[in-house]
DNA sequence: TATTGTGCCAATACAGTGTATTGCAACAGT
DNA sequence: ACTGTTGCAATACACTGTATTGGCACAATA
């Protein structure tokens, strides 16, 4: 009777709580994206029955807003000062990073209003940054209208790639290479410029073209706040 | 033996086709959200077993994505014609509009690429209207832009919408009512910022705020546009 | 006309889903 | 020693998307 007949103890599964819960449905996600996340699943991977998690959770959803939340840990890392535009620069082009490395978090983001710690940490920051710049409703406008707009460039970017995955092509190089559907559509001649547009554009780098349209926005924000006190 | 008493005869139901489900999906939608559409909730509503559908749509994605091109037809009905700025906001409108009368569109918007018919044919009115003010590729990032600020500000609109409607009182009214969440979070003092925001800024009207932002967009890219032949 | 093939459609079947309900077993307090 | 109580597991339910099967009406053939 050594130890190595002697059989394991039956290894009390670590104590469950909300933080193994959301990583082990952030670690599904990452892998099979978000509809890979079942309850079910979740709880295997703790070596848990389902109903276990509804001590923690009570819904799937709220799930979700936990998942959401925790990766804005990753946005709010190691904030260097700067000033406004570079805060929200950064905070923008994290986001996307975030989204790159969490793709699901492209069918979450804007889905439903961030209010966990974490996005409000991030929220704080960004206002700090702004505070004072201008009155306060210009100054949700000009967040509101920043984060608008990377909400939705982070989820386009994100759907042309899984397109691009699925079809092995760029919506470009697939139309060019007579994509079957694409190319029915503009050989019908009903959508010229949009033809012209796809034969002629050249295929941009998603980050620059990310990058560029966030700086235009930025302008247009800077007009708005930089406005001397008169 | 008169007509009332002859049974109706069995009434075939109208021949299937794809706009009759899409429309009964559509229906489905606007009364109990998208996840209120189930294949055969759609199948039941046109009296027909669930796998018919499938001789008309080979997946429930496939289903959205018809949801989607159909509401187009009223982002691009009654096209007035107009200088490229205001064909690009009032296709920021009208795409707002319908995701009021449709809120299962915002869930959907920016998911998946929008290669329809009439989401193309909205594609090819914006960017002809953009046609020859700048170099394609320039021309390209504007419209870009503009879409993603739009859908990612339709969409916050529709999450707000909902979260209100889910507690019966804005977020501002919440918190300043001492909601339990929310309120326990700024309470904390760990957000200082967005407490006075949330605490003084005022209730703007949803629509103003979405045009205003959508203004300052079209400004960033009338910059990149008009710039003189040179 | 009788028979065979064929294409369409309904029904059934399967493997999952989120979550409510029930049952049980270990511990706390009397 | 008995009785709550509490925490967890198992079961149960209603539903999902979709693959597979089975039958039935019609077309083509003999």
């Amino acid at each position: 009777m050594t130890v190595w007949d002697r059989p394991e103890p039956p290894t009390r599964p670590a104590p469950l709580d909300r933080e193994r819960i959301v990583a082990a449905a952030i670690a599904l996600a990452d892998e099979g994206g978000l509809e890979a996340v079942s309850l079910r699943k979740v709880a295997a991977r703790l070596d848990v029955g389902p109903m276990r998690l509804y001590g923690y959770i009570s819904t799937k959803e709220e799930l979700f807003d936990l998942m959401v939340d925790e990766v804005h840990t990753e946005i709010i890392a190691e904030e260097q000062p700067g000033d406004w535009r570079e805060v929200l620069r950064v905070r923008a082009h994290r986001t996307r990073r975030a989204a790159l490395r969490h793709e699901w978090l492209a069918d979450l983001l804007g889905g439903r209003p961030a209010l966990g710690p974490n996005a409000l940490a991030a929220g704080e920051a960004v206002l700090a940054a702004l505070d004072g710049l201008a009155d306060i409703d210009t100054v949700m406008r000009a967040v509101e209208t920043v984060n608008a707009y990377f909400t939705g460039a982070i989820r386009r970017e994100i759907a042309n790639l899984r397109a691009e995955r699925a079809t092995g092509l760029s919506v470009r190089e697939w139309q060019r290479a007579s994509g079957p559907h694409l190319s029915r559509m503009l050989a019908t001649g009903r959508f010229p410029t949009v033809a012209k547009m796809v034969h002629d554009g050249t295929e941009v780098d998603a980050e620059e073209s990310f990058a560029t349209g966030l700086d235009w926005v930025l302008d247009a924000v800077a007009a708005r706040l930089a406005r001397p006190p008169a």
